[in-house]
DNA sequence: TTCCTGTTGATATCGAGTTGCAATTATAGC
DNA sequence: GCTATAATTGCAACTCGATATCAACAGGAA
């Protein structure tokens, strides 16, 4: 038993059993691992690493357990402009929305919040009495650092 | 022959040739689709049209001439929140950018313009250093329509 | 502990998108 | 208009992210 039953459950694990979903070893593996996530994840790289707590998991339990999460508005799905593949990442959902700046160059992934963001979700409630579940505003460009170093 | 050389060439294709790309039959072809489209289109909805101009295209030139015009910032690829299976859509890069959202419930895709949303582009480049190169704003939720229709 | 139902793993399969390569063709230069 | 040449195409095979199926399993209420 690698992951005893009695570690302090994450906020997913609890958001999940709050809303009567069966907690199985499987789910709390692949919770902690979106949870302790530092950087966006692709399913493949989630599977890995809960490997790592359990070698049962299984690829598809993964997507499952992602797409339950999604459903529950727990976790976001992102493309970062598949600038490698079809993959698609994952990150838990923030307090506060942000947004992704992808550098088309050297790959690195910035995130940004904004006050204009906010008020700009606010103007489409209101303007297009629209209902806002989910957001995902992705930016290609180049970073600071690769203008800089393409400037000669 | 179905689409006589001697037609005027659309925007897209002037764009191509100003570029040094050479236009072949397949090319102005999936061009006409993508630039006469009043929707956003998958691929193999463009395959599909493209194929009734000229049964001749092939699956892998349309893939190729989207990824072309993608590279040349001329199209642009969205996700539409993935409703149905993984495709991506593809729409002309407009002049000014806009916001798409996608309704949960019924599918519809909204377009919607904003200040705020010029805004928020411009404080990322002048605040983030970050040089803007493709934009992609998208939103799920629910519209007006099933926001009314589910309230009994 | 029992029972029931939701969940899982193994496998097969789907389907969007890509690759390799020989045949074709656009176009620049004559 | 030809020719040469390099870009482009079509076909087939392939990659790989994601899903469907279904028997076996296990969470958790009673
Ligand atoms: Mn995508
Ligand atoms: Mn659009
Ligand atoms: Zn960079
Ligand atoms: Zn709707």
């Amino acid at each position: 038993m690698p992951l005893p039953q009695t570690e302090a459950p994450g906020r997913l694990q609890a958001e999940l059993m709050s809303r009567g979903l069966r907690m199985t070893h499987q789910r709390r593996t692949i919770l902690s691992v979106v949870e302790t996530a530092k950087q966006h994840l692709d399913a493949s790289q989630i599977l890995r690493r809960a490997r790592k707590l359990d070698p049962q998991v299984d690829r598809v339990t993964v997507y499952r357990t992602l797409k339950l999460l999604k459903r529950h508005g727990l976790v976001d799905e992102l493309d970062l402009m598949h600038m490698q593949g079809e993959k698609h990442f994952y990150e838990r959902r923030p307090q506060r929305d942000h947004i992704h700046m992808a550098c088309l160059r050297c790959g690195k992934i910035t995130e940004f919040e904004s006050d204009l963001f906010d008020r700009l979700k606010g103007q489409i409630q209101r303007d297009c009495q629209f209902h806002i579940v989910v957001t995902r505003l992705e930016i290609g460009g180049y970073c600071a650092q690769c203008r800089s170093a393409s400037k000669q």
